[in-house]
DNA sequence: GCGTATAAAATCGTTAAACAAGGCTGGTTG
DNA sequence: CAACCAGCCTTGTTTAACGATTTTATACGC
């Protein structure tokens, strides 16, 4: 019963990591307050980052200061040039779209895993979570962004259930953060609410059945069809503003 | 013409990396000699690596010194511990096979990428790199360690072939050094040679076909074959060493 | 006025010394 | 023999300083 729980207090777990409570050392505690604040934008994506800069406004000095930004580097979420500085990462169309593969491969790869791995308390646990998601939906119907988050927990309890941890680390830990950053870089809310929820009900439904080749080709299409209609709505973009620049 | 030596140029860059010519900050340049050592198993898996002793071997101040271990930290290479200490990753055949489902997960995408992205100046490149691990295999018939890094010359190629930058990232900057060490660690020979030669040889027709599916589709066997090949090995190792104790 | 060249300022990379904090070792003691 | 305590070692962090490199600001010439 204890391990029903988890992947839904795993989600909630997830906002409030401000205070950030068991982190001891101030390089780990000044890592998450910099990923944080780049996940959310408040650090402007190409905004310059500066070693004094930070180091004033953190009120640490700069060795933990720059432990914590080699670690933001290697996650991606800043880059850096030799003598020159740190910038937050601007993540191009292109390369979102290159994520979007990464993750149709990887995510694919965690239902197949989770649909052979997955204990029936973990299932009933994703169940939860969906439920949730249904009861929010039903509020907030016709607003567009109600899933922003919610759409990840669904992902990241797919991916606990694979029980394999480089892929929970490689997903968690890495790319889920740079799907946050995108998303409020793009101020993208995730559209296609209904659509996205039968096909999240059908995954588990799959992963339940231990149907592993047909949860895995069910997610494949899932991300495959988001990174769809990311792309299309951004053509549309493109193509609007370039009949507004027309007129 | 130029672009068609890139493969094989890149493949022969990889090893003489010890120079490290380009690399001009303290830190990076021992984050990769640090990283080479590890992979060579200079540093042997488990050992403890004491911040004092790398700071006199290798001539260096503990500040660029903690910015390199964060990094290999971030790559896996290394494991710490606030207050303890770090010590060099050690990889369990469990770790092992899940590293193998991530391979298999991004490397078929890369595959899959890689037929429907390729030039043909890159398609012969790869084919250049078949055909040099050809005569080397004709050399050394019988050794079974004779592709032990040619095989992942030809993955490296693939993934390049891929165009996606991500990916790219994260294969052959992450996961080929977990590869690597994987194969000093456990000593692992390359067996089963000339069957991996055939799936290369096919996984590259498929390319160069264009017909993405099937590249997909050869290379998630041929990485599967290869984990289900080492999965085997070990089995039998451990049945060994159990019959070799009870005598 | 504008572009170039030089000089100044700011930032980054690195070192060194020092101290606090926490873990490990080994000896002492009950 | 186990628990406890002290001392030592390593890690985490700060401060100050300096060389190197980049960026900027200024001044000069065209």
């Amino acid at each position: 019963m204890a391990s029903l729980a988890t992947p839904s207090l795993n989600a909630t777990k997830r906002s409030p990591e401000s205070t950030t409570p068991e982190v001891r050392t101030l390089a780990e505690r000044v890592f998450h307050q910099l990923q944080d604040a780049i996940v959310r934008g408040e650090l402007a994506p190409g905004s310059k980052i500066t070693e004094p800069g930070l180091s004033k406004t953190y009120g640490i000095s700069r060795g933990p200061l720059r432990e914590a930004m080699r670690r933001l580097e290697a996650h991606r979420l800043i880059e850096r040039v030799p003598h020159v500085g740190a910038r937050v990462v601007k993540l191009s169309m292109k390369e979102l779209l290159e994520l979007f593969d990464l993750r149709e491969a990887l995510e694919s790869m965690a239902a197949r895993l989770a649909a052979e791995h997955m204990s029936p308390a973990e299932v009933q646990g994703l169940r939860d979570v969906l439920a949730l998601h249904e009861g929010q939906a039903d509020l907030k119907r016709g607003e567009a962004y109600y899933q922003r988050e919610g759409d990840l927990d669904f992902h990241y309890c797919i991916v606990q259930g694979s029980h394999n941890k480089m892929l929970m680390n490689l997903l968690c830990d890495d790319l889920y953060y740079l799907v946050r950053l995108y998303r409020t870089q793009f101020s993208a809310s995730g559209t296609r609410p209904q659509r996205a929820f039968v096909e999240h009900h059908r995954i588990v439904d799959a992963i339940e059945a231990g149907d592993a080749e047909l949860a895995e080709l069910l997610m494949r299409r899932h991300v495959s069809a988001s990174r769809a209609n990311v792309a299309d709505r951004y053509a549309a973009a493109l193509e609007q503003s370039a009949t507004q620049s027309q007129s």
